[in-house]
DNA sequence: CAGGGAGGTTAGCGGTCGTTAACCTGAAGG
DNA sequence: CCTTCAGGTTAACGACCGCTAACCTCCCTG
């Protein structure tokens, strides 16, 4: 079983590209010839991997909000029965891990929703939802004087908060990845209890 | 003195459509006949207002960005001399203002910045950055014990907090105005709280 | 009442972009 | 050794889009 030290695939390779090149200058803002140049190969040949540049940017973004999901599912699964405060420590860590590791997707998962299909973008909408109300549970159980309304505009907020890692200056203005991550922890559970106060 | 009560220009009311357009569809995803449209005229007739359609997004972002400014110097400057900690919040509640009344230019302000013209660019990343460094420096008042990378970091991730309100569903589903800009500044305080621990 | 400018109109040009078509090539497999 | 097929290539089409050109029509003003 070769755990994936695999050598990465073509469809992968040209994922990876095609996010950053999203990220950066927006979906329509990018040809896929120039998709096709950041993996070496060039325009067309694309099309022997996907249907079509509608289909890069469902991949990501289904996948994004997929892996978000399943990661929170296996760390309330992991906690079974345990703290909820713990369990809310863990899905935060989780999170930032994601926002500091995958910056572009971070970017293109609230920017380029509304460039997808109608098929698509309601798979995406019912993953995020399904990740809001996973995150409302928890923070419920921790603080139960909140009610349902304000602790998902909370947790929406909360999320605002973790997603700024793109606007935070590149890596290296930063006070080294532990010192931001630990601060983002921090400052959302701060506002956590603040909205329960 | 017309304080202003006028009807809208119809420069204001073509940039005010094509803010609604940006941020719904992205600024490659809007074309210049469905702008025109939106306005009761059609296409090229825009060409009589703006020199073309980068400049409406740059008189759009500019102004965005000179505002946050504006009104941030105006508030620095009315406390003059006063409580930094009712400074600060003066400064958060200005900021909820703007993202619960504008938030269309709320999403285009960091969605849509990469498509201008380099000296506009630079022009609005120093606006930016003057604001930035505003709430930095009240922010140091406030916990003298944070230093700086991390109260630059802290601003924005509370940026991000506050600029979720496009997320939150649209207005009707949430608790009411005045608790949402309530429950936001209370999630901004104890965020910089959190921060600054 | 001339005339001129502000603010429209439609037609159309030139460029870009996503996608398809047709063709090529090298390596694996019977 | 021949075949097949995955994974490329270039050429080109069709649609769209930003913008200009040329023209029209009020309304204001001297």
């Amino acid at each position: 079983m070769a755990t994936r030290t695999d050598a990465p695939t073509r469809r992968e390779q040209i994922l990876k590209e095609a996010a950053l090149l999203f990220a950066e200058r927006g979906f329509h803002g990018v040809g896929v010839d120039e998709i096709g140049a950041a993996v070496g190969i060039s325009g067309p040949g694309l099309y022997r991997h996907f249907a079509g540049k509608d289909a890069m940017l469902a991949e990501l973004l289904v996948g994004i909000s997929g892996r978000l999901l399943t990661g929170g599912k296996r760390r309330v699964a992991e906690s079974d029965g345990g703290d909820p405060e713990v369990l809310l420590d863990s899905l935060i860590e989780g999170h930032i891990d994601f926002a500091l590791d995958d910056r572009p997707l971070i970017t293109l998962h609230d920017r380029e929703l509304d460039r997808l299909r109608d098929s698509d973008r309601k798979l995406v909408r019912q993953l995020q939802r399904q990740y809001v109300e996973l995150w409302v549970e928890i923070l419920r159980e921790v603080y139960p004087s909140l009610a349902e309304p304000a602790a998902r505009s909370a947790v929406h907020s909360v999320f605002g908060l973790l997603n700024s890692t793109p606007h935070l200056g590149r890596p290296g203005s930063l006070p080294g990845r532990g010192a931001t991550a630990e601060l983002l922890h921090r400052m959302a559970r701060g506002a956590f209890a603040a909205a329960a106060a």
